[in-house]
DNA sequence: GTGAAAGCGCTAACAA
DNA sequence: TTGTTAGCGCTTTCAC
């Protein structure tokens, strides 16, 4: 705590008037002449009084504290999406209590015990991946948004990216550049993110008007290295001119075993990615033309869906589109 | 808010003792016997009662809240430091607040506002890279302390990583590997890192009895594209077996224009780089071997700090080491 | 339009 | 050892 600090009793006696008239005044409340709403303001300012949340929310039976639980904060994506979330928040007033865990599932028992000690009024939940969660128990009756995750119940409002719209739009931008023997390095299939993805790109070329080869679709793991080699055996084998990596790292191999193959991006082979990973789509050489998974904007819808589940409590699922992101590899 | 909570009165009246024999109790305080204390708890966890921190706060004039303000959110670092930092502030029952902003020295003013009206028992400022930054004004009689970032006029404690040993570090990985055509490309000179990483790079070279060629060591942007140019040049020119390079992204600079010059890494040419940015120093073929940032360490001294700081703060700067991770690009 | 007064849930003297 | 009693700083009826 600051040494003893300015109160609004201070504020009060030093005007000559009750607490009540300075609280009115400072909140706005309608019940304060115009005068002394100013005096107490001038006066507030003057004495540095600065309102202490914690008797305000007491007093009020109110919070403006929310939480975040989230194991993203270790990803670069992290910056958006508390970004979006703090946008919200402060514009309307809100703080916002942040606990960074591995897993967001089975999150450090004590950050959500002390986000409720604190009497938040909502907790967000957030993953690095989007996936199906479990909400912990212990948050049975507080307000709760899952962002980039779901409940596989569906008893909780979620906000999820459009990971179909985002393969289409991947697709279409090989398509676009004329590109007709595409490929797709997929993640392993049983991640939400890889289906979604998929069949938003077979649906583009579908309706394109091609056909989908079984082949040219192919899986590796999330990482550039398992890239690399199942890249180097898709690009050896067929002759292909396109290829959409379902995330920024495996573009990031795909890159590699290219050029050991001696295929030049984007004159011989363009590529595309998928989240928008920025370390590496924009350091790439040439720069990766990507899809991005948009966190900002799901922090902000989180953040909204949060400050509004006191009055109506939907348990939607909110899907936000992924813009695709233009540079050099396509 | 959730619903009615549980309060203390309740726990009190059901077991039909006093509230402050129930504080007590709980609060682990001498004054109460055996028998009433192990009564409350196991009432208190039948009701489901949980302590309202800002009550708490509000009646015993301290508070459990600190708050850390940074731009680091939005790069992959933040998870060390925010993962250092609650590691020991829940060891401690203190919760984090945190605000992310664009430029920590001039913080979005609602942040730092929203932080005192809260209460914090002091408040953490971090930034991405090393360097002196100003503490807003409104910090004054608040406890402070910088991690990563130091003020100029070193009025408040500061955690800051030690460059000097690293850039050593990274010399002698070179060394060590037999390299002694040694060159580095250094970070716009004018930055603490680039100074620091500098002088210990060559107190490596001098104290393994070598010369510091001038010509040697060469300037570059913080990017990979700037590096590139700078890399290929400097390759180019001179017969180099090893290159320290001032940060990792520069270093993936280096990686492309050692291979569009056909030099083998680590076969032809050693590259060491710096700050352990996961996403590229892992990823990159072959994995680079660099100097760790200690984010995770920082972040918790910076914490420690915080917390004893009512006792005796201290001004001095505290300086972490730098640790070496080898990987194979040595 | 203004003030008195009753809490909000908890801690910490002080008495008993 | 236990209970009584003031507050902590603020909001919010309810009279005036």
């Amino acid at each position: 705590m600051t040494k003893r600090s300015v109160t609004m009793s201070d504020v009060a006696r030093q005007l000559g008037i009750s607490r009540s008239a300075v609280s009115f005044a400072l909140n706005n409340e309608a019940q304060v002449s115009r005068e002394t709403r100013e005096r107490v303001i001038a006066k507030a300012a003057e004495l540095g009084y600065r309102p202490n949340a914690g008797a305000r929310a007491l007093a009020g039976q109110k919070t403006d504290l929310f939480g975040l639980v989230t194991d993203i904060v270790s990803t670069p994506f992290a910056g958006d999406l508390i970004a979006g979330a703090q946008e919200w928040f402060w514009g309307h007033g809100k703080s916002l209590l942040i606990a960074g865990t591995a897993t967001p599932e089975r999150p450090d028992a004590r950050s959500i015990e002390m986000m409720l000690e604190h009497r938040v009024g909502g907790i967000m939940i957030a993953t690095t991946w989007n996936r199906a969660i479990d909400v912990p128990a212990a948050l049975e009756n507080v307000p709760v948004v899952l962002v980039h995750c779901f409940d596989a119940l569906g008893e909780r409002p979620s906000i999820i990216p459009d990971e179909e719209q985002g393969g289409r739009e991947a697709a279409q931008m090989l398509l676009a550049r004329g590109r007709r023997r595409i490929a797709m390095i997929n993640l392993p299939e049983d991640l939400v993110a890889a289906q979604g993805r998929r069949l938003g790109f077979e649906k583009a070329l579908v309706a394109a008007g091609m056909a989908i080869d079984p082949a040219s679709i192919v899986t590796s793991g999330p990482e550039p290295d398992s890239a690399y080699d199942v890249a180097r055996a898709l690009l050896a084998a067929g002759d292909i001119d396109g290829v959409f990596c379902a995330n920024d790292r495996i573009a990031m191999g795909t890159y590699d075993a290219a050029r050991d193959l001696g295929l030049r991006i984007p004159e011989d082979l363009s590529i595309v990615g998928f989240d928008n990973q920025e370390t590496i789509a924009k350091y790439l050489r040439p720069a990766l033309s990507t899809v991005a998974l948009p966190f900002r904007e799901m922090g902000r819808r989180g953040a909204e869906l949060l400050t509004r589940a006191s009055e109506d409590i939907d348990r939607k699922k909110i899907v936000i589109s992924c813009p695709p992101i233009a540079r050099n590899s396509v």
